[in-house]
RNA sequence: GCGAGCGUGGCGAAACUGGUAGACGCAAGGGACUUAAAAUCCCUCGACUUCGGUCAUGCGGGUUCGACCCCCGCCGCUCGCACCA
């Protein structure tokens, strides 16, 4: 009998399919239901590690399980291939971005062909592609008319040694990450998409997708939008009015109940009102000045002390008339609300710390049940349920009603109207970058921004790097160009988009990537949405939240039909790996580790140096802890099935999974023994008729649980059922003929999904006709999985104490007659009452004693 | 601080709507085969045990004939958001 050979095997079966093109999308009307399983595509950095593999072979058993149940597939693949690492990549070595970037596909594309995954290769693009943005370009256009697309000035986070805008994640603490210079605020004039006009929509969607999506990202998305409800008022100005604010003070609040107990207004240091403030004021400017320099990181945040800025102005309370004064306060967020707010230190903890310090009055209005009027709060707000007191009209309400009562109130004297918020702001889009899709956009002196004429607007490839920021800006020629509409001198935006921009609509570009228009109506009707949908769960809320938004800024401006563009997602955990340490400290990779047990002990040594390692913690597999593993050698050693199979079988695909070398062998036995009992098969032998009908009723519940681990994305378990079905098909030495050849077929394809090579050339030795990936999946037929017999376990209060074993489908009143006749169970009962039995049909009996 | 999730052998984990806790894999121990090793195969593998059993799913309660699963209260870990009015 001969082993397993992947390594000839499995090039063997790709070449097969290559030449069969076997993943290419089945076009036309074939009158099959369509699938569209899609993978979060890869930025080309390079390589593909685990992390990615585990990601795809995921996406592959869905894709190819779906095939066999009948399904037209849609499963592509593409690159995210614009972003600052190209970009640092030609600084650093000097290579163009797009070089670098076109020679990384070049070698993730040959990785990811070792794989063996069912994808369709003719759908390919990369996002830097001009025949890609250039659509890109063509819609953001037809938002920018209608008015999706605007310019604002807003305060971005300022790199001054690079030049450039950070986003808020590319400043750790307070510094850039790249050059380590202290960030600035700086107000510049930035693109943005508004993604707020949709706010309420993408909640409202996230309902739908309860069940198919992880109820974890939902709320998240939920969280990040922050919708809330409250009222939006203005104070009238008590004396003289600012200029800034003739009208009165505008605040939001989500307590209008709470009214009553307002001791002072806040105002955000960038507030209108205190700027002005600031240019008439020194002491308000040095204020001012002061809460700009305060970090936003969460550690400075939390202890920064509240502190405030008299600006000497006063409000008109709207119900009692009180003069209230107005200061400017540092814990005041300018971009939420309005910027503004009323105190009410008694209910809110900030306030109170705030009044606390300048000695502001504490009113409480909330008391909790059973307080009397005398209820008043110390060093701890009162933000609990209660009713109103000391507030005339309002008094002996519950809060809602309250609410509801003032913001009534505020809507009658025409000083305010009850409103809906959002924490979520509009995406700012514009990077002051090269390596991105040009913001179509040409910039007149007399039209003002207009459209771009002629799309795409490409990169120029002449740009150097030898100088910090942006090179499109400083490009000899690039931005002159003549006005589209007028033909006079203009200049053309410099600023590229968002990278997130590019991902945001790429799945609705695979329908047809060659489409002439961004989306090719007709194709994306027939394959969105994305039925499901894999990847990371850091994508929870930018790139989904994103790809939502702009599915439906599409649809409604009638480029496309599809307003929620994944029906199913799942977020799958990372893979992560042992780290090895020297006694200095440096980190050592594992191919350079040698591992021995010793009764259970562990140690570890490193092969080239022969030192003593200390094994450390189990991490996400990076490069900086060099406790990476990288699929190409894992194929070289063991195969690609053996790789495929193990980082699906060792861990729930949503947790992370632990590489181990035992592990990947353990994938490669079961390999070889899947191949053993498949080689080994001789139809010619008819085998024992108790044996045959045993194993088709093993057949029978192997593919019901096999299916249906697949389908519930239990990969783990539906592996381990695999297991256990080879060890009983070998188990079963005294089957054969028709039987065995069935129950072998039916291994071949559960097992083909995760490991197709192995089941390829199983399918060819059993005699099959063409590939499996042809062949139905197998039909789950319960008749045939049902035994005869079935073990019930006896409990004694509710303890497992002995079992019997009965006919199918018995009587409770029938099985408890033997129970009671039961030998064994008459001597357990010796001497005591049984005072209930408790039968479940075929599943269990209870005796209740005592 | 707010929100969510998780906690089961030496380890990764299973147990679907409450119904035989630990499937499957790894590690470990023993054995067969071999001149030897590798590979392969077989057995053992939660704890305690007077070998009859008894106790075990983070801790303490509760509901139930019956709880890893449901409810209440703790403890611990992980993730997300975070001065959002």
């Amino acid at each position: 009998m001969a082993r397993y050979e992947p390594k000839t095997a499995e090039p063997r079966q790709q070449a097969r399919w290559a030449a069969a093109e076997a993943f290419r999308t089945p076009e036309g009307e074939t009158g099959r239901p369509k699938y569209y399983v899609l993978e979060m595509f890869p930025y080309p950095s390079g390589n593909i590690h685990m992390g990615h593999a585990r990601n795809y072979v995921m996406g592959d058993v869905v894709a190819r399980s779906k095939r066999a149940q009948g399904f037209d597939v849609l499963h592509p693949m593409g690159w995210d291939a614009f972003g600052l690492p190209a970009e640092n990549a030609a600084i650093e070595r000097g290579i163009h971005p797009g070089d670098w970037t076109w020679s990384n596909i070049a070698a993730m594309r040959d990785q990811l062909k070792l794989l063996g995954l069912s994808l369709d290769w003719s759908r390919e693009f990369a996002t830097c592609d001009p025949a890609y943005y250039g659509q890109q370009q063509a819609w953001f256009l037809e938002l920018f008319r209608r008015g999706l697309v605007y310019r604002k000035d807003s305060i971005v986070n300022w790199d001054p040694v690079d030049n450039t805008v950070l986003a808020n994640e590319q400043v750790v603490d307070g510094r850039g990450w790249r050059s380590g210079a202290i960030v600035e605020k700086r107000k510049l004039n930035q693109w943005f998409l508004r993604i707020t006009d949709y706010a309420d929509d993408l909640i409202e969607g996230l309902k739908e997708l309860e069940g198919r999506w992880p109820d974890k990202v939902r709320l998240m998305q939920e969280n990040w939008i922050g919708r809330s409800k409250g009222l939006q008022m203005t104070w009238r100005w008590s004396g003289a009015a600012p200029e800034a604010a003739p009208d009165g003070l505008e605040i939001y609040t989500t307590r209008p109940d709470t009214l009553f107990g307002a001791s002072f207004m806040g105002i955000a240091p960038d507030h209108p009102i205190a700027r002005a403030l600031a240019e008439r004021d020194p002491a308000a400017a040095a204020f001012i000045a002061e809460c700009r320099k305060g970090g936003s990181t969460q550690a400075e945040i939390e202890q920064a002390e509240k502190v405030g800025y008299d600006t000497g102005l006063k409000v008109v309370h709207p119900f009692d008339g009180r003069e209230v004064s107005v200061w400017i306060a540092n814990f005041i967020l300018s971009e939420y609300g309005t910027g503004a707010i009323f105190g009410c230190p008694a209910h809110d903890q900030r306030d109170l710390d705030f009044a606390r310090k300048y000695g502001l009055p504490v009113i409480p209005v909330v008391r909790p049940d059973g307080a009397g009027d005398d209820f008043g709060v110390a060093d701890e707000a009162y933000t609990g349920p209660g009713l109103i007191f000391g507030s005339d009209f309002l008094d002996g309400m519950e809060i809602e009603a309250a609410k509801a009562e003032a913001i009534r109130r505020i809507e009658a004297a025409g000083q305010g109207l009850g409103a809906t918020i959002y924490r979520l702001r509009d995406w700012g889009v514009s990077r002051q970058r090269y390596w991105g899709c040009p913001i179509p956009i040409v910039h007149c002196p007399s039209c003002g921004p207009v459209p771009a004429a002629d799309l795409p607007v490409e990169l120029p490839k002449d740009v150097t790097f030898d100088t910090p920021g942006n090179p499109l800006d400083r490009h000899p020629t690039w931005k002159h160009v003549k006005c589209p509409s007028c033909h006079e001198d203009a200049t053309r935006e410099t600023d590229t988009l968002d990278t997130f921009v590019d991902s945001s609509w790429y799945f609705a570009r695979f329908a047809d990537p060659t489409a002439a228009e961004p989306i090719s109506k007709a194709a994306a009707d027939k394959w969105l949405p994305v039925d499901q949908y894999i990847g990371g769960v850091e994508h929870a809320v930018l790139h989904l939240l994103y790809a939502r938004f702009v599915s439906r800024a599409l649809s409604d401006a009638g480029l496309m039909n599809v307003r929620e563009p994944f029906a199913g997602l799942f977020t799958q955990g990372m893979v992560v790996h042992e780290t090895y340490r020297r006694a200095d400290g440096g980190w050592v990779e594992p191919t350079d580790v040698e591992l021995s047990n010793d009764g259970g002990k562990r140690s570890a040594r490193q092969l080239s140096t022969s030192e003593t390692l200390t094994i450390g913690d189990i991490e996400k597999m990076s490069k900086s802890k060099k406790n990476v593993v990288a699929p190409q050698e894992i194929v070289e050693t063991y195969g690609v099935d053996a790789g495929r199979l193990f980082v699906l079988s060792d861990s729930p695909p949503e947790r992370d999974v632990q590489w181990t070398p035992g592990g990947v062998e353990g994938a490669s036995r079961f390999v070889q023994r899947v191949w053993a009992e498949v080689d080994g098969f001789d139809p010619g032998v008819a085998g024992d008729e108790q044996a045959n009908a045993s194993l088709v009723r093993e057949t029978h519940k192997a593919i019901k649980a096999v299916s249906e681990g697949i389908t519930g994305f239990r990969f783990n378990s539906a592996i381990a059922k695999l297991y256990a079905f080879v060890a009983t098909v070998r188990d079963h030495a005294k089957a054969g003929g028709e039987a065995k050849h069935r129950a072998l077929s039916a291994l071949l394809r559960l097992v083909a999904p995760f490991t197709p090579h192995l089941a390829e050339e199983g399918w060819t030795r059993l005699g099959e006709a063409g590939m499996i990936l042809d062949a139905p999946w197998p039909v789950y037929d319960p008749a045939l999985a049902a035994d005869d017999e079935v073990t019930l376990p006896i409990q004694v209060n509710g303890k497992r104490r002995g079992e019997i074993r009965v006919a199918r489908g018995l009587e409770p009143a029938e099985v408890e007659a033997i129970v009671m006749a039961d030998a064994e169970v008459q001597a357990r009962l010796e001497g005591q009452t049984v005072r209930k039995i408790v039968v479940v049909k075929d599943r269990i009996v209870n005796l209740v004693v005592g």
